[in-house]
Formats: C-alpha cells, sequence, structure tokens
DNA sequence: TCATTGGATGAAGGATTCTTCAGGTTTGGA
DNA sequence: TCCAAACCTGAAGAATCCTTCATCCAATGA
C-alpha cells in the first residue's frame, strides 16, 4: 500500500467564522450522503461539494485532498463509538463478569446503530484513507478499556488474555458488520444484540476461566 | 448501492484454444498482483493487462467490464474457501460438537491463509463489485453446511439456531478479517487459530444448551 | 466608515481511466 | 498449402476527476 503514505491528511485550515464552521459540518454531512447514495467509487469532491452547497474551492479550503476529506469523516465516526464504548466500560467496573459484558457489548451495537448509514458508507472508505493506522488505534484503545474494567470483575478466575481480547472485539465488530451490509431489520438486530452477549460472555467465561 | 445494479458480469468470451486459456489465467493472477502492489483504487484495466503481458484490447476480449474482471476473482477465491468448509462440514459429520466446530474453524482458518495475500487484496473490492449478492451467496453456503453437521452432533441438546450460526460465521470471518488486514504473524495466527476454536466452541455449547 | 482578514466562487489545466475497433497475427483443420 | 476462425494489438475517443488560483463577497474591529 504505497498510496497512503506521503499523503496529508491534516485539515488545511480551521473554521474561526461560525459561518465557515456551518460549512465545514455541511460538506462532512455531504460526504457522507454521497458514499451512501453514489458509493465510494464515485465519490466526487465537486459532487460532495455540489450536496453541501458550496463549491469545490471551498471545499479545497479546509481539506488539502480528497483523502484528507474521507479520512475526517472516518476519524470522526471511530472516536464517537470507542468514546462510547469507553464510557461504558467505565462504569460497568466491579460488576460481574456477565453483565461487565453485556454493557459492552450493548453500547456497541448501538452506537453502530445509531448512525448505521454512516458506518456502512465508511466501511467502504476504511481500507484506503490511512484505514489500517487509524483502526489499528481505535482497537487498541478499546481493547486497554475491556482490559481495565475486566480486571475490577469479581468472578473472573484468571487475568484476561490480551489477544483473547483483541479476538473478541474484532468478532462482534466483524458480525456487526456483516448484518449492516446486509441491510438489518430492527428485529435481527435486537437478536443480533441478544446473540453477541451471548457469544462474548460464554468466549470471556472460558478464556479467564481457563489458567494461563 | 444503484451502482452495480445494470452492470453485465458474465465473461464475454471463453477461451477456446489453449493459447487463451493461459492468456485467461494470467489476466487473474495479473489482477491480484496489481491489487496487492498497488490497491484498488489504482488498479487500471491497462496496469494488469500489462503486467498479465497481453494488451488490454485482450482484456477486454474476456472481460465486458472492469468490474466484471473483478468480481470473477472474488468469486473464484470465495467459492474454493467455502468448498473446502462444505467438505470439512460433511467430514466431521457425526462427531462430537466440541470437534465438529475445530475442525470447521481450522478448515477456515488455513483456507484463508493459504492465499493471506489474495484474501486481503479482496477485502478492498468485495463492497463493490456486487460484493453483497455474492457475500450473501457465500453464507447461504456456509450456513447450509454447519447446519447439517450440527444436525448430526450427538451431544447437541436442542435444534441449533440458524441465526446463531450466522452470528458464529461472522464473527470469525470478520476477527479473520481483522488480523488479516493487520499483517499477520505466524504466531498470531496459530493464537487466533486455537482462540476461535474456543470462541466457537463456548458459543455453540451454551446457544445449542439453551432452549428454544 | 473603511481597511483587513476570513470565506467563497467556479472555470479550466493537467492527468487518468475505461473502452472500442480497425487491422494484424496465429492456429488448426481441410 | 490455404483459409476461416480465434486471438491479439494499441492508438485514440470520450468521459471523469482532482486541484488550483485569480477574483469577488462578507465580517470584524478600530
Amino acid at each position: 500500500m504505497p498510496a497512503d503514505a506521503l499523503v496529508a491528511f491534516e485539515p488545511r485550515k480551521t473554521p474561526i467564522q461560525a459561518r465557515s464552521t456551518v460549512t465545514v459540518e455541511a460538506i462532512s454531512e455531504a460526504t457522507i450522503q454521497v458514499l451512501l447514495r453514489h458509493g465510494a467509487e464515485r465519490l466526487t469532491t465537486t459532487r460532495v461539494a455540489e450536496r453541501a452547497g458550496v463549491s469545490v474551492g471551498t471545499l479545497y479550503q479546509y481539506y488539502p485532498n480528497k483523502q484528507s476529506l474521507l479520512f475526517a469523516v472516518l476519524e470522526h465516526h471511530l472516536n464517537n463509538v470507542v468514546a462510547r464504548v469507553e464510557a461504558a466500560c467505565e462504569s460497568a467496573c466491579h460488576k460481574p463478569l456477565a453483565e461487565m459484558i453485556r454493557d459492552m457489548v450493548e453500547t456497541f451495537v448501538d452506537a453502530k446503530m445509531e448512525r448505521a448509514d454512516i458506518s456502512v458508507a465508511l466501511y467502504r472508505v476504511s481500507a484506503d484513507v490511512g484505514g489500517p493506522t487509524l483502526i489499528k488505534r481505535i482497537s487498541q484503545r478499546s481493547q486497554k478499556a475491556v482490559v481495565a474494567m475486566l480486571q475490577t470483575a469479581p468472578d473472573a478466575k484468571s487475568p484476561p488474555d490480551k489477544f483473547a481480547i483483541d479476538v473478541m472485539l474484532a468478532a462482534i465488530a466483524g458480525a456487526m458488520r456483516s448484518l449492516l451490509e446486509a441491510g438489518p431489520t430492527s428485529s435481527t438486530v435486537r437478536k443480533l444484540r441478544e446473540q453477541l452477549v451471548l457469544l462474548c460472555q460464554s468466549y470471556m467465561m472460558a478464556a479467564t476461566a481457563k489458567r494461563v
């Protein structure tokens, strides 16, 4: 992947006046809209600007290039999701293991579902656009939060294996992705939530019970 | 996703002489190479042809457009993986539940790892290129194979829930993807195999034990 | 009020890419 | 040997796309 090595992702200019703040937000939202309506392949800076109700030049005043635009939107979304997971982990400390897992998983599913459209749109993008780096960072944060939570579990027989937690997180994220890309019903979402809780609970039981 | 609705994916012409068979194969392989070396974004029909050692015109003699080329490669890869999973499921019938799961999961991981490069390259593509349809088909096949296998388990207390199996398959596929995209070590692969087996076993135990 | 800085415009340059097709080369059977 | 069918070639048409920049409008504070 030599493509995204030398590209500048940092915003070019930060909004100062209220007017431009609105503009930048409109561009963000328009990016998602275009991603949904036209797909990543047909996402054009001109098209995004058009949908945002501004001209292309304006877009390039805040983002140095197309990739940085997509990166910013992806980053914002992922940050939002992890933040909520972190919060859930913190407030679930000292609860029994099964409850911890439930809180964490349900928070994750809900956070993803709340803006399912964004999630779906961004799956297309995450592979390019420095996604790997970003996702690694996000995974780290999630992992840390879960580990910290599990260490306060009164009924965990052994310290949790970090790798096992990575696997668990990847598993729920992957399952979530499959569902979202297949087009979810509210009924299937409910069932998935339930099943993922069960999956994580049984896995964590098994993983923390086993001696290292 | 209005993009991939009206696109013809069927090959344009089938090779007759031995010469063209070689050509078509070279184009397939070149597609993967280009995908790996340049990324999906920079995959060009000209580049693929060049790497295959033929001219663009030749490529278009067998594939009506770029998408159909990518679709064909993706389809071939996925078919290969499911076929091996199906075989594993069949030969694991009537074994104890835990063993079934182990066989199935390990086969899946091994099949993916055998050509990890292709897997990684194709993740980028699967979102476009009629991937959704294809993946739905593949999921169906996997699910069917696993259900059939589980029904012969002597120690499953209740019939397996189809949705639970979908969740399990999506979970292992998702975890696998995370690992592959992060760049795997042979050591992490071994650990992942082990952990995924544990994850699926504990989940299936819990899911088949619970009464519906 | 007016100068200065922030913000917005959009035509156009430069660069790619997909795909075609008219014409050449190779193969295999008659 | 000879010809029709199978194959291959690659320049060029047509369509996009990314990005810039010269120019104009709006806000702010002195």
